[in-house]
DNA sequence: CCTTGGCACTCGAAAGTTCCGAGTGCCAGT
DNA sequence: ACTGGCACTCGGAACTTTCGAGTGCCAAGG
């Protein structure tokens, strides 16, 4: 019985693999051929039966080969294979290509062109999540007798900017009152903090001021919000959907239809796990119906104890996990190298 | 001879209309029946025949109707049809979608998507150009004692932002003065000009602080040129592409590759032309032989006398141009104008 | 001279047919 | 427990047939 188990799975693994390499149902004749199993095409013929049995494969029609089911690539990613490890000369690429990265976008943008290149997959990068982020600082332009522009730098290098109009002409010095007065308030303050401590601002000021500066805080805390529950995502190598296959309609079409709704694909990426752990989901168990044929590695980056954000790639359920996950496993870490050196 | 050519122009915006709508082949029976052009098949294949001729229809083989060739699209762009003016309804729609709006980006996005929807096309946005735009304000940021930031903020409210760092602890005073005095001698020119105008800063400073000076003096022209330089786009509606037709590997997939490449997609906008003008770039016309079935229809946008930048959309050469156009041009209009509102 | 009805012809697409072999399940033998 | 053998299944490739929309051309008519 043992033995007997033992060599189900390595049949499912070769299933899998040689299902991954041709997108063929595979047959016992040719696996035995392909892999030496030690082993007869009759008793893979049997072993196949009871995968099928259990769920792990099925055939197209009578008289085809097996093709995995999504319980069968679970069962392959869980037990059968191992993430594997990128060549020195790709490492040397990924630093060689990120490292060029002038800012925060641009680290992004690179992140997502890199990572779809090499998994040759859809690949999805989320903006680092700026909810652990803080106030860096906030600077106060004149850009008209009555018009303001706020802007707000945070501790990971993002610029939110807003306009503040004010019926009458507003003084300099008040702006420059008020600019010191935030920052010593705000200063280091996490964004999402930040709103008790300046409850207390508008207080600070004449009662002839209070109109202007409560306008300006007011703007102020709506810039934090949304920079706090902004949740950009930069998408790549859509180029790569043609290499589905040919069911154009069913596959290609969802998968497009997802990579526009950013919210989808916040879902779709799943909380942000730290680098260490990938997350696979495959087929039926994403939580759209439509990409039951789609498969997700994602992983999360930045920090080694706590992730920033997530990446991961999209494709079809028959991708090659092993390599697929240590792309996108590498990736991860060297970004979240980047990022913690910056 | 006159009212020949009249007929066979009508045959033609039939045929072109048809295909459009049908993406089958036209007969002459069909056409007929469909049109009320007052005469027989038989005359109608006459004038088939020498509209072939000429090169503005093509069999795609013997014994079946007619498609438009590139020059018969042509044609029909430029004499005979109309722009189609949106409804009043379509327009609300735009404005309300487009009122909404918070700053460039978020009008940029909103277009992009807006356009899309519309058109039922890929939609393609240049980031307004800023090669006309000046320095509104440049903000030098206090990191830590060694680590600078640099905000400069341009006079149609983009923000670039670049790290100095500098060997030793560096004097506030110092910054407070740069700052002023950087202002003083920037604010309100162009970006284009502002090299010429940095050239003396650091010789107004001590001579030991001339090095710090500097390196900030070389890091804003750098920031400068990239600004100039940068050519952002926003591509949305790629989910429209599944409406191509089947021949995925010529139609979609070169599409798909274009979008990812900005350089190329910028060369398919073409130059930015003022919002009356309406580009229209028919099959073999664009500077791209994969593009060879693709129609790119674009316009600038921006104020009334000359544009800021460029936008469009992208389809296959059987789209309905008069609807596109009408579509890309109303769009472009009321980008412009919520642009020259704020 | 343009238009039209008539007619023979063409040829792609759809539907039908045949054929082949990879693949299967099962069973008896080792 | 494994294997060789065997009858059976059935999808896909290849070929054939059929069908009809569409064509070009011509002779007749306004």
């Amino acid at each position: 019985m043992r033995v007997l188990d033992d060599r189900k799975l390595d049949v499912l693994r070769a299933i899998v693999e040689d299902y991954v390499a041709t997108h063929e149902p595979i047959g016992s004749k040719a696996l035995v051929d392909r892999h030496n199993l030690g082993v007869s095409p009759a008793t893979v013929r049997n072993d196949m039966a009871a995968l099928e049995e259990e769920g792990y494969i099925t055939q197209p029609h009578t008289s085809a080969g097996r093709i995995p089911t999504d319980a069968g690539y679970r069962l392959f990613v869980d037990k059968l294979s191992t993430v594997k490890t990128l060549s020195v000369a790709e490492k040397k690429a990924i630093t060689s290509f990120l490292a060029g990265a002038v800012d925060l976008d641009d680290v992004v943008r690179r992140t997502v062109r890199l990572l779809a290149q090499i998994t040759r997959q859809v690949a999805i990068v989320q903006y680092p999540s700026l909810n652990r982020s803080s106030v860096r600082h906030i600077e106060i332009v004149t850009m008209s007798p009555r018009r303001l522009l706020l802007v707000l730098i945070t501790s990971n290098g993002r610029v939110e900017q807003r306009i503040v109009e004010h019926p009458h002409d507003v003084d300099e010095q008040l702006i420059a009152d008020l600019r010191s007065r935030l920052n010593s308030v705000l200063a280091g303050q996490r964004l999402t903090d930040a709103t008790t401590s300046l409850g207390g601002v508008p207080e600070l000021f004449a009662p002839g001021d209070r109109a202007l500066v409560a306008s300006i805080v007011t703007t102020l805390l709506e810039a934090f919000t949304d920079e706090v529950g902004e949740q950009r995502i930069a998408v790549g190598g859509a180029a790569n959907l043609t290499r589905y296959g040919d069911d154009f309609e069913r596959n290609v079409k969802p998968v497009l239809e997802a990579l526009e709704e950013h919210v989808i694909l916040l879902r779709l990426l799943g909380e942000a796990t730290n680098p260490q752990t990938l997350t696979v989901r495959i087929g039926h168990e994403n939580p759209f119906e439509e990409l039951a044929t789609t498969s997700v590695v994602a992983t999360g980056y930045g920090s080694k104890s706590e992730a920033l954000a997530t990446l991961g790639i999209v494709g079809p359920t028959h991708m090659d996990y092993p390599s697929t996950m240590g792309a996108v496993r590498a990736v991860a870490r060297y970004v979240s190298q980047i990022l913690a050196d910056s």
